[in-house]
Formats: C-alpha cells, sequence, structure tokens
DNA sequence: TTCTATATATCGAGATTCGATATATAAGCG
DNA sequence: CGCTTATATATCGAATCTCGATATATAGAA
C-alpha cells in the first residue's frame, strides 16, 4: 500500500545499484560483465561496477525474481551466464525510478532553497 | 583537483546525511535535538534522522572541522550543544551540492532514457 | 608460450546505519 | 508532590553492505 515509495537512507547505495543493473536490462539480455562495461561506457564513466558488488547483487536479484540468468551453452568454451529482466524486474524499476525522481526533487530543493 | 566532484557509491547516504545537516544549519546555529525535528519538518517528513544515526554524525563533522559545536550555559540546566557551520562546512556542502546535482541528472537520465 | 582480456565467484576487512539502552532535566498534570 | 512525557545527548552491538583481494578458467593476441 506504498502510495508513496520512499527510499530507505540505509539503503541509498544498494537501490542506486539495483536500479542501474535493471535500468540497463531493458535495453536486452547481458551477462554480468558486460554489464559493468555497458553501464560504465552509457553513463561515459560516471557510474562504475566494481565486481565485487556486482556479482552477489545479481545473484540477489535473481533469487528475488527481478532478473533471470541462464546459462550459455557457448561452444563448451567459457561459461557465461546471461541475465534478462523479468516482468517482476521491470515493475520494480518503474518504482525505483518514481521513488529516485521524488528522491533527487525534494532533496535538491532542500540543499538550494538554503543560500538561494 | 577534483574539478568534477562526484559521488563514491560507497558513501550514497553517508554524504547524504552530512549534506542534509550542513544545509539545515546554513540558516543559523542549532542542537542536535532541533536539527533532527527541523529537518523533518522542512522536508514535510520527507527526510527523518534516527538520533542513533545524527549524534555520531555531529562528532565527525565537528571533528573535520565542519561545524562547532559550544556547550549552552543554559541556565544551570539540561545541557544542550549548539552547533554552528563553519567557512569549511560552507564551502563543503557547496561542493555536496554540485556533486549531488551533477549525480542526479546523470542517474535520472540513466533510468529514463530506458523506456523512453 | 606468455600475457592480457574475458568471465564468474567468494571471502574478509572495514565502514555504516539504526534499534536499544542509558542518563538526566524540564514541564505538565492531578 | 509524585508521575509521566518531552527534551537532550551519548554509546553499544547486531546486521548489513561495499570492495579489494584472491581464485579459477578460457580466448585471443603478440
Amino acid at each position: 500500500m506504498a502510495k508513496n515509495p520512499s527510499l530507505e537512507p540505509q539503503s541509498l547505495t544498494k537501490s542506486f545499484h539495483e536500479a542501474l543493473i535493471l535500468a540497463a536490462l531493458l535495453d536486452g539480455p547481458l551477462h554480468g560483465y558486460q554489464l559493468a562495461l555497458d553501464i560504465e561506457e552509457r553513463s561515459a564513466g560516471a557510474f562504475r561496477f566494481k565486481h565485487g558488488t556486482l556479482y552477489p547483487i545479481l545473484h540477489k536479484l535473481e533469487q528475488e525474481g527481478r532478473i533471470r540468468g541462464t546459462w550459455d551453452p557457448g561452444a563448451g568454451g567459457r561459461r557465461r551466464k546471461r541475465y534478462a529482466i523479468t516482468k517482476q524486474g521491470r515493475r520494480h524499476v518503474g518504482e525505483l525510478r518514481v521513488a529516485w525522481e521524488g528522491f533527487c526533487a525534494r532533496f535538491l530543493e532542500f540543499l538550494g532553497r538554503a543560500d538561494a
């Protein structure tokens, strides 16, 4: 019943990371390593993922049903896991965007009015 | 030489909390308890401080010279510590605002273009 | 063959948030 | 006066999270 989705302070970074991953996957499936490169490139280097951070989050998102991972039957070769966003993940990233839009607007207003 | 101040992901919440406190003090000194009420009121309840979070941050900001705390010689009564923002703190909150403006713009754009 | 890039995974140190707890005074109320 | 609530500050510990380091393994380039 959360009519006005809000960000919990304690999880700002976590929510930021999740939104980044889910948003990147909206354009189509990617595997982890590629996803990190993609996010870095699309943000012109502003947003970067350490892989020690990335993989655990990927696993958690998969557990929660927001993404679905399938191992590439890649020519008997190097194993790669392809992650696709689920319907539930799509809904979630929409909620995250609304929450972040609200947060940013309110926070910047709070910071701005002080010396305006 | 950070020409383009950026937010470290690991400290999004920390930076958020610091900015909130420093911005609130730009209007004049407050003591801790009042500060928490003030921030909650000014943000219409959107931003709230748990005092288990507030006081340690206040101490750290004081150590770093961003705020100055002086004990109220309050009529022999209940001890209250009055916090005032320093020149360094003023500079810092300015930097934080620039960093957050950049972060919000880039992040919302990243989230937005996906389904646009 | 040797080195680098691709690709995934996990551990542990360090940091951070926050609920709980403690202490103490002021104020309101019957 | 005694009781309760609000004001006011402080710290501890559990739980969580990030990230550097480390491990493993293959593909491709030099």
